[in-house]
RNA sequence: GCUCACGUAGCUCAGUCGGUAGAGCACUUCCUUGGUAAGGAAGAGGUCAUGGGUUCGAUUCCCGUCGUGAGCACCA
C-alpha cells in the first residue's frame, strides 16, 4: 500500500501503481469526471499515471492554475490530427505552448491558405466529438525512430535522434494519430472545448534562416467558450490602441511608401516629442551629461576600425564622393570617440559623460519594420560615459535610478530587466567579458532588483543591460540600455592620463534611457491609448465659443494660456457646442473650455474633463493654476 | 530577407462572376448663432499601388516590382 496525500492535507490509502484517474474516481465521480491530468510532487502527469510510492498528488481540473496548459498542448495535437487527416502530405514537427496559445510547425509543400484554417478548425470540432481517448505508451528511442521513419515523418525522427539512446520516450496516441511527446494531455479529445485557430505564418526549421521554411499554425485554446470570447474581445481593445491607428486619427505622423521606415512628424507628433526630448535634455543636465552633436556621416574607415564594417556592412546606408565612401551613421558612439580623443584628459576628469539626441540610420530587413516601434532612421538618447573600471558599477548603478525615475514619470511600471551575455560572434579576450558581465550584474544587484539572463545576446563589443516593455497587444521591446565596451575605445585609439603620467584606455559605457524616439512615443500612444496626460498632450486646452457674440473673449483666453507657456487652441468655428466638444473629445484633448455669454461677462470659463467631467465654472486664474500644478512637475 | 495575406476618394470601407466605380465621415459653398459627443442643403474629389501579360475590352484574371500587415529570422 502507498499514502497518496491531497492538497488538503488529507492522506488515503491506495494499492501500489493505483493510477490518477482511480484515485480521482475514488474521491468522487465529479472528481474523476472534471480531471484533466494529475501533479504528483509537483510534476505534471497523465490521469493515467501509475503512483508508484508515497506521494502528494493535486487533481488538475479546470480549477488548476496548470489546466490551461495541458489543454492547450493536447490541443496542439488536436490541431496536428485534424492537419493529417484533411491534408495527408503533410508532416509534424513540434507544437508548444505559448503565451494565450499554442502553434503547431507542419512541414508541407503548399502552404495553408486562411481558407485550409477553418476546413482544419472544423475537423478539429469533429475530433472532439468523436471522443477519442488519448493513451501514452513507451519506446526506446532508436525503436521510435524507426517507427516515424515508416511513417515517414522525417522531422520527427530527427528531433528524436538528437535524443540520448539509452532514453524510453513517451508517444500519444489518440485515434489513427500518434506523436512524440513528453505529455501529459488530457484523457479524452472531448475535453477540448474553446479553442480557434488564429493565423498562418511562416517559421524557419529550427528557428535557423538557413533552414528551410515551415507553415506554423497558431491557435487559442480556453477552458470554456466565456474564456475564449473574451480573449477574443481583449485583442480588439489591444488593436484600437495600436500606435499607427492613433497616429492617423491623432494626426501625429504618418509614413508613406517613398521613404519606408522613416517617419513624418505632424505638428501634433513633433510636439510631444519636443516634450520628451526636452525632458530628456534636464535628465543628461541634471546627470552630469554634456549635451554634443555630431555629423551623420563619416568616412568608412572609422567604422572598419569600430568592427561595425565588418559585422553590419549589409545593414548600413553607404555613400560616396570624390572617391571616398561614407556610412551614414548607425550608431553615435564612434563620434563620441572622436570627441573625447580631442584634447588630452586627465583621471581627474573621469568619468566624462556625453549626451546626444543622435539621429542614426540602419537598413533594417523589410519584414522587420513596424509603424514607428522599428524603423530605419531614428533617434537615441544615447550617451556614454568613459570611466575607469572602478567607475562602472556606480555609473551602472546610478543610471538604472535615472532610468526608473524616468519610467515613472511616463507612467511605466511594467519593465522587464534582461542582462545580454556574451554573443558567439564577439571581440575581445574572455577575461574582459567576464568583468564585464559581472559589473552589470553587481550594480544591478546593488539596486536590488531581479533581472532575465540572455546568454549569447550581448552585442559584439560588450554586454547590456536591457530594459523591455510591452506594446498594446503584448509585444515586447527594448527601450532603455546600459552596456559596458572594453574594446571601442582601445581601436579608436581613445586615452586618458593617471595618476603616474602613464596613459591608459578608458572604459566606454554606452546608455539610452528612452532608447529609440520613435519607438518610446509609440509605446507611449499605446501605453495611454492616445489619451497622453496633460504634460505630453499635443494639445492642452481648446477654448470654444457658443455664438459669435464671445469669440473676442475666446481669443484673449487663448492668447493668454499660450502667453503663459500652455498648448492651448482656439475654436471659433460656427459649428454647434456639442459638435466641437465631440470632435476635440476624439481628439483626446484634457480640456475643453466653453465660453458663452455668462462666462465672458464674469472672466470665466466652464472647464470640461476629457472623460466628460464637468469641472465647473471657474476663473482663468483657477484654471491657469490647475493646469500649471498637474504639468510643472515633469 | 523568408512564408502567407492585403493595397479602391484625405479617413473607414463597399463593389465589379472582366464592360473604366460607390457609401459614411472629412473637405468647399450656402443657410443656421445653437450651452457640453454629429443642425440642414448643395458641391467638389479616384489612371481602383505600379510595370507587364492574357483579352475586343482589365480596377477585376496571371506574372514581376514597390509598399503594408501577421509570423519567422534579424535588431550594433
Amino acid at each position: 500500500m502507498i499514502t497518496i496525500t491531497l492538497p488538503d492535507g488529507a492522506k488515503r490509502e491506495y494499492a501500489a501503481n493505483t493510477t490518477i484517474g482511480e484515485v480521482a474516481a475514488s474521491i468522487g465521480a465529479g472528481l474523476a469526471k472534471a480531471a484533466l491530468a494529475g501533479k504528483v510532487d509537483g510534476k505534471l502527469v497523465d490521469l493515467s499515471h501509475p503512483l508508484g510510492a508515497d506521494a502528494a498528488l493535486e487533481i488538475v481540473t479546470e480549477k488548476h492554475p496548470d489546466a490551461l496548459e495541458v489543454l492547450r498542448h493536447s490541443t496542439a495535437h488536436l490541431l496536428a490530427q485534424a492537419t493529417q487527416r484533411l491534408f495527408p502530405d503533410t508532416q509534424v514537427t513540434i507544437g508548444p505552448v505559448v503565451e494565450n496559445g499554442f502553434y503547431y510547425d507542419f512541414a508541407r509543400k503548399t502552404p495553408f491558405t486562411p481558407d485550409d484554417l477553418a476546413k482544419i478548425e472544423a475537423e478539429m470540432t469533429k475530433i472532439v466529438a468523436e471522443g477519442l481517448p488519448v493513451v501514452r505508451s513507451l519506446m526506446s528511442r532508436d525503436a521510435a525512430v524507426a517507427f516515424f521513419k515508416g511513417k515517414n515523418e522525417l522531422y520527427k525522427a530527427e528531433i528524436i535522434q538528437s535524443i540520448p539512446a539509452n532514453e524510453d520516450l513517451s508517444l500519444y496516441a489518440q485515434g489513427e494519430f500518434v506523436d512524440l511527446c513528453r505529455g501529459p494531455h488530457v484523457p479524452n479529445t472531448s475535453k477540448l472545448r474553446a479553442f480557434k485557430l488564429m493565423k498562418v505564418a511562416g517559421a524557419y526549421w529550427r528557428g535557423d534562416a538557413k533552414n528551410e521554411m515551415l507553415q506554423r499554425v497558431y491557435g487559442t485554446s480556453w477552458l470554456n467558450d466565456k474564456d475564449l470570447k473574451a480573449y477574443l474581445f481583449q485583442l480588439e481593445e489591444a488593436e484600437k490602441r495600436d500606435h499607427r491607428k492613433l497616429g492617423r486619427q491623432l494626426d501625429l505622423f504618418h509614413m508613406q511608401e517613398e521613404a519606408p521606415g522613416l517617419v513624418f512628424w505632424h505638428p501634433k507628433g513633433w510636439s510631444i516629442w519636443q516634450v520628451v526630448e526636452q525632458y530628456m535634455r534636464k535628465v543628461y543636465r541634471d546627470n552630469g551629461y554634456q549635451e554634443v552633436r555630431c555629423p551623420q556621416i563619416l568616412d568608412k574607415s572609422l567604422w572598419e576600425k569600430t568592427g561595425h564594417w565588418a559585422n553590419y556592412r549589409d545593414n548600413m546606408f553607404t555613400t560616396s564622393s570624390e572617391n571616398r565612401d561614407y556610412a551614414v551613421k548607425p550608431m553615435n558612439c564612434p563620434g563620441h570617440v572622436q570627441i573625447f580623443n580631442h584634447g588630452l584628459h586627465s583621471y581627474r576628469e573621469l568619468p566624462i559623460r556625453y549626451g546626444e539626441f543622435g539621429a542614426c540610420h540602419r537598413n533594417e530587413p523589410s519584414g522587420a519594420l513596424h509603424g514607428i516601434m522599428r524603423v530605419r532612421g531614428f533617434t537615441q538618447d544615447d550617451g556614454h560615459i568613459f570611466c575607469t573600471e572602478a567607475q562602472i558599477e556606480p555609473e551602472v548603478t546610478a543610471f538604472h535610478r535615472q532610468a526608473m525615475k524616468v519610467y515613472a514619470d511616463f507612467g511605466f511600471t511594467d519593465i522587464a530587466l534582461k542582462i545580454a551575455l556574451r554573443p558567439e560572434n564577439r571581440i575581445g579576450d574572455d577575461d574582459a567579458w567576464d568583468k564585464a558581465e559581472e559589473a552589470l550584474r553587481s550594480a544591478l544587484r546593488a539596486c536590488g532588483v531581479s533581472w532575465e539572463e540572455l546568454p549569447g545576446e550581448g552585442a559584439f563589443y560588450g554586454p547590456k543591460i536591457e530594459y523591455h516593455f510591452r506594446d498594446s497587444i503584448g509585444r515586447g521591446w527594448q527601450v532603455g540600455t546600459m552596456q559596458v565596451d572594453f574594446f571601442m575605445p582601445g581601436r579608436l585609439g581613445a586615452e586618458y592620463v593617471t595618476e603616474d603620467s602613464g596613459r591608459k584606455t578608458p572604459v566606454m559605457l554606452h546608455r539610452a534611457i528612452v532608447g529609440s524616439m520613435e519607438r518610446f512615443i509609440g509605446i507611449l500612444i499605446e501605453h495611454h491609448a492616445g489619451i497622453l496626460p496633460p504634460w505630453l498632450a499635443p494639445v492642452q486646452a481648446v477654448v470654444m465659443n457658443i455664438t459669435d457674440g464671445q469669440a473676442e473673449y475666446v481669443d484673449a483666453v487663448g492668447e493668454t494660456l499660450v502667453n503663459q507657456g500652455f498648448r492651448v487652441k482656439a475654436d471659433l468655428r460656427g459649428d454647434k457646442i456639442g459638435y466641437k466638444i465631440r470632435e476635440h473629445t476624439l481628439q483626446k484633448v484634457p480640456y475643453l473650455l466653453v465660453v458663452g455669454d455668462r462666462e465672458r461677462d464674469h472672466g470665466q470659463v466652464a472647464v470640461r474633463a476629457l472623460n466628460g467631467e464637468d469641472l465647473g465654472v471657474m476663473t482663468l486664474d483657477q484654471f491657469i493654476a490647475r493646469l500649471r500644478s498637474e504639468t510643472e512637475k515633469h
